[in-house]
DNA sequence: GATGTATATATCCGCCACGGATGTAGAAAT
DNA sequence: ATTTCTACATCCGTGGCGGATATATACATC
């Protein structure tokens, strides 16, 4: 059921690609991801809740996310919000940080970046299981 | 007269980024830009008109490019139209390849990428001192 | 107990970059 | 002569960004 080739999704924008990687941690609610990356960017990266939510609700529409039904209503916790990377989301996520690595093997090339690479850049990581 | 905050740029946009990384080489006319974009994503990034002509055109304006005016007339080549990076415009480069490598770490430390970077140089330590 | 701030989600809408379609035109090839 | 490649330019629909705004709960402060 993902039929889409992963491929066409990319280039991600950089909402898109910090909401990925805030997620490959685990499963997060909405508010803990903007926070996270605002975090992770060093305050460089601010998302408003449009950017937040709008991109949140295309990434599901996309099949990139799911939202986690079986947490909540634990506690009083019902307003927020889970949200998983599917299997998909993961390929797309590899994908797009194999597309950087080389961009950045570029820069290299060109003497627009201090260190070498070693080697081995892109090997994709055990993808593991795939819900969906 | 570009009083404008280079972080105010970030982040860049696939189309301003690899415009500025061929630009990065020396002056290019833009149809040669377009063609050496394609060849160095392998591919993966085209270019059409629009994008190509429009993204100069904001770039000129944003005063990361300029137009190289002593060139041409020296043969029959009066249609191209040559443009170089200003001092500005590689200030902009660096600091979005810095950004990219902060992202790239980030997805390192979460071991979504095979290899480490030994380096890292060119920014300012990322850990060290506690602010905010 | 009222007021303020942080948490948390949601929608609306203006702005603007992307990028395909289209047009022009000289140069080179067939 | 016609086609193709080079080279630049403009138009405009689509869609993401992202601030403004709204709602509501929890907690701290006064």
């Amino acid at each position: 059921m993902a039929p889409k080739p992963p491929e066409s999704l990319l280039p991600l924008t950089p909402a898109v690609l910090h909401i990925l990687l805030v997620l490959a941690d685990g499963e997060r609610h909405g508010y803990a991801i903007a926070q996270e990356v605002e975090a992770m960017s060093d305050g460089q990266v601010r998302m408003g809740p449009g950017t937040l939510y709008g991109s949140i609700l295309r990434m599901t529409e996309s099949e990139l996310l799911q939202e986690v039904t079986t947490r909540r209503r634990e506690d009083g916790e019902e307003r927020r919000r889970y949200y998983q990377l599917t299997a998909f989301g993961k390929r797309v996520l590899t994908l797009e940080l194999d597309r950087l690595t080389a961009v950045m093997n570029v820069a290299r090339r060109k003497h627009l970046l201090g260190a070498p690479l070693p080697g081995a850049t892109l090997l994709s990581p055990p993808l593991a299981e795939g819900s969906a």
